[in-house]
DNA sequence: GGCCGTTTAGCAAACGTTTGCCAAAAATCG
DNA sequence: CGATTTTTGGCAAACGTTTGCTAAACGGCC
């Protein structure tokens, strides 16, 4: 006779492994190796066993199992705070990307939210460090740290997605930026355009200065001065990248040299920015280029259609799991390795020859 | 002498809960009381062992625990599969919301997707029968099911979100949708138009009905003929909705009577039908108005901005965990609860007045 | 029938917690 | 100061798997 004890699992719904085994006749043992490693195990037993768990409705206990075996099938995406600065558009797709590849290779998929506050620092750590996740996939420059603990000291593995992390030791999959952006802006140079407005993302973020700098490198290629291209934006106070375009179209509109071609970090900034200058009468793109950064699907439908350069998402998902999961198989293997993968300048209404400039450019303005 | 049997966690990583009790000086199991049960425990151990934990950077195993106590802190949110119809601009905004919600409650959230393949149900099964989470949100109309078991048969709390599905005894967290396109027709009604396109969605979608219920009661009660309004589109062929905005154009165009007004079932949909249209020479609002669903920021920031009828999501995540959060606490506590959030109309430039009709406006057609 | 090679049964020890129960200590009271 | 009540600490058994080991069962072969 037993003597419970204590009583813990009141409502222990499903039927377990001893009960498999039972039905089908076999031990306990049996019905682990078979229903884990394939080949262990007679077909025939194999066919019982399967049977008897299809008709018991049996699954197994994830964290029994991940208990035992010290490893869990959880992959954890951290996505960056209060959030996705320019890229709300993009994320549903990132995330199906990641989700799909995760599957096939049989793991699940957790969302973190890195907001910047001390409780969901900790939720990451503890999800990091309590052995819920097996590894991490992170779209955001800085790394979650908390009360002595922090992202970087743990043995995960973590792959860098859209973010060049490879200088603090993460594999990173991330698009050639710079190089997309010095074509694009040399491409408007040879349409004739001369001055440049350029629309930031939060500070400092490692999307801006490559994209920047590779504006700047255009122009440097170009013969033109560094003053040929203005800055905008580059606060960290808004919510989404819509409020930057707007903002980035007043100081447009108060330029004494107005530009003839803005470059924006994305695709959220580019559509509102486009819009208000639109119904600030100027014409896109007979006034104004644009080209942005993404390739939300969105852009297609804007008027003008939007010129974007796209992040092969999905792709990048992709690849992303892929390392995550070599780093997974072999974790020393390999040091941060920087995956570089193109994007390509979709190109759409919203880029155009450069206008022809009056003598009085100075005081254009369009009337409404 | 310890014999080693069997070897299983060769690498594992971090201090043990008989870490911490060693170095703070006592026990284990009051470790776990301090840990957990706050009040249990003397405050002076209790800070002993704080302190130690700090030191020691502890995390508790949350599997081990899991197991332990029988249940997990893990919720997942499981979402149309490929997907994200209309709604694409919107889930970004739903999940960020969800998971603050659940943050602040403990819990983590997981993505399951429900593709429309057998390995997507398995795994969204598998994660409810083995115990992987402790209850789920469906943005879906249909359960997942696979060889004999059934979402439904699970004993795991489940709410509906967006979706009505109180009819098969979930709680469901809904938006007056009906009443909300009644109310916006009769506007349009009162603005002098007189026909009507409405674009749909995937066939048999829940929105789909109510919504287009919600135009043609509103035409009825206006004394118009069931034929004032034109329902488009409702393939499920369309990786998303824009493409039905652009189908959708077409069939608009093509119409003999052609409609004053459109009622789209997303903004995606409503964004590239209006870019299509406008396009071919219409102009919105002077020939046509046009009010869609979702309220996703971009519509602020289309030409014209475009009125949409918005869900407020965030709202309604908060109020779907915290239904969830009920059902957790007292499984059979309440029957299906259908919570109905008041979306509202975001009245913009896309929505107004009907153009006056010229006799022969069967022959309208505007020159680009 | 004896021998050998596969399979399977059975056992038991983990994995790292939580928790009922009892003993010990501390606090309170007469 | 001893007795009684309250609080706290420690022991050990679970939770549902996996897995190494030994021994037994089974089948085929000479």
């Amino acid at each position: 006779m037993k003597i419970n004890k204590d009583m813990p699992a009141e409502e222990h719904s499903g039927p377990l492994m001893a009960d498999v085994a039972r039905l089908a006749g076999v031990a306990i043992s049996t019905v682990s190796r078979a229903l884990a490693n394939p080949g262990r195990v007679n077909e025939k037993t194999r066919a019982k066993i399967d049977a008897a768990a299809k008709q018991l409705g049996y699954t197994p206990n994830a964290m029994a199992r991940g208990l035992r075996v010290g490893k869990s099938n959880v992959v954890m995406i951290i996505l960056p705070g209060s959030l996705y600065y320019g890229v709300s558009q993009v994320i549903p797709l990132v995330l199906q990307g990641i989700n799909r590849s995760l599957s096939q290779n049989g793991y699940h998929l957790m969302i973190a939210n890195l907001d910047r506050d001390e409780v969901s620092e900790r939720h990451i750590l503890d999800l990091a460090f309590g052995g819920t996740v097996r590894g991490a996939i992170i779209l955001s420059s800085d790394l979650p740290v908390d009360g002595g603990r922090s992202l970087k000291d743990s043995a995960l593995p973590i792959v860098s997605l859209l973010f060049d992390m490879s200088h603090v030791a993460l594999p990173s999959v991330v698009t050639n930026d710079r190089q997309a952006v010095r074509d694009a802006t040399a491409e408007l140079v040879a349409l004739g355009h001369r001055r440049f407005l350029y629309l930031a993302g939060p500070q400092g973020n490692y999307h801006d200065n490559e994209r920047y700098l590779g504006a700047v490198e255009a122009l440097a290629a170009a013969g033109l001065p560094e003053t040929a291209i203005v800055r905008s934006g580059g606060s960290l106070d808004y919510q989404h990248g819509f409020q930057i375009g707007v903002a980035a179209a007043t100081e447009f509109a108060n330029l004494p040299l107005r530009p003839t071609a803005v470059i924006a970090t994305s695709d959220d900034m580019a559509i509102s920015f486009m819009s208000c200058v639109q119904r600030m009468g100027w014409k896109i793109p007979a006034d104004l280029s644009i080209v942005s950064f993404d390739g939300a699907p969105v852009c297609e439908y804007s008027l003008p259609p939007l010129s974007t350069i796209e992040q092969p998402v999905e792709e990048m998902g992709q690849m992303a799991v892929n390392l995550l999961m070599e780093r997974i198989d072999a974790p020393e293997k390999g040091a941060a390795i920087r995956h570089v993968i193109a994007s390509k300048l979709i190109r759409r209404e919203s880029f155009g020859p450069a206008p022809l400039e009056p003598d009085d450019f100075r005081s254009v303005r369009p009337k409404i």
